[in-house]
DNA sequence: CGGTATTATCTCGCCCAACGAGATACTTGT
DNA sequence: ACAAGTATCTCGTTGGGCGAGATAATACCG
């Protein structure tokens, strides 16, 4: 009575990988005396710097869901522990943009490097079906998870 | 200069879907007055459940990294809202199995069974080879993940 | 059977991440 | 120049989680 579909062993696999990624984050995160938060907030600010966007302290804080008051205290924090700067945008001087420092890039680098190694060392035993298939999978659910946050209750018109 | 391996785009779009099914269950326990640490509670128990296995106090905060003080903390707060139970065990009257209500149960599917019906949707679409590629990669990554947290130091003897 | 160690949970007092409200500083529109 | 709008910060408070230790039940050992 308990599985009826074979499907949902997969299910529980990525549920069970999302909890994994989050546990080796949490680790990284209490060796080097930070908060989950933190960690978010530096993937957030590499991200941003990877696609070229300056990130500021109220964009910052929008993507990790906090007020502006936690994204004050959050920002103070990781300038404490000298992981990012405030700089104080020129054009707009009420702006503050937040940037990584070279080291917390290293420092996180030696953390999630080896998994990150295993996992492109895994993708490369797959063929192109394989890789699309993979691809197809965790961009299907990375959108249904995404929907729902967006008009849960009212469909938009066309 | 940025992305010299194409393996990498599939590395990020697994961390996106990690922090998007972050950010689903954080909206489930928003919407329903809880903290993160309450679902993930529920869904360690309701885990257990279909494991067959009781769950008592102690192994539920283990599983979730908490101390005892933390952990009866959390079932005062589960209990109160009505999502689970207190039982004394029989056997061992130490012991309080924690036991979750059906409602919770309702809910909790009411919340994640769209998201779960779209995945075994998506699933239904390939064929065993890709199947087996997204399930190979999946269990490499979460084993890669949970290794870091064993022995990060030295090795063990044979 | 009594006594001590061990295990499971709970109580108490504290810390600090995050919140709400509002102050401050800068920019934009009229 | 002045009002309205926007970005960040300050202040006071809440509440999840921690450390230390109390309480209660079980296991070990002579």
């Amino acid at each position: 009575m308990s599985d009826p579909e074979p499907e949902m062993e997969l299910v529980h696999l990525l549920r069970a990988v999302a909890v994994e990624l989050g546990a080796h984050s949490a680790r990284f995160a209490q060796r080097n005396g930070m908060h989950p938060t933190d960690v978010r907030a530096l993937i957030a600010l590499m991200d941003a710097a990877r696609a070229g966007e300056a990130m500021t302290a109220g964009r910052l804080g929008g993507a990790l869901g906090l007020n502006s008051a936690g994204t004050t205290a959050l920002v103070d924090r990781l300038e404490r522990a000298g992981h990012v700067r405030r700089v104080r945008d020129g054009r707009d001087r009420r702006r503050v943009t937040v940037e990584v420092d070279e080291r917390a890039v290293t420092l996180g680098w030696s953390h999630f490097g080896p998994l990150i190694g295993r996992a492109v060392e895994l993708l490369r035993g797959y063929d192109e079906r394989e890789l699309a298939a993979i691809r197809g999978f965790l961009t299907g659910v990375r959108e249904a998870a995404a929907d729902d946050g967006r008009e849960p209750h009212h469909n938009e018109p066309g």
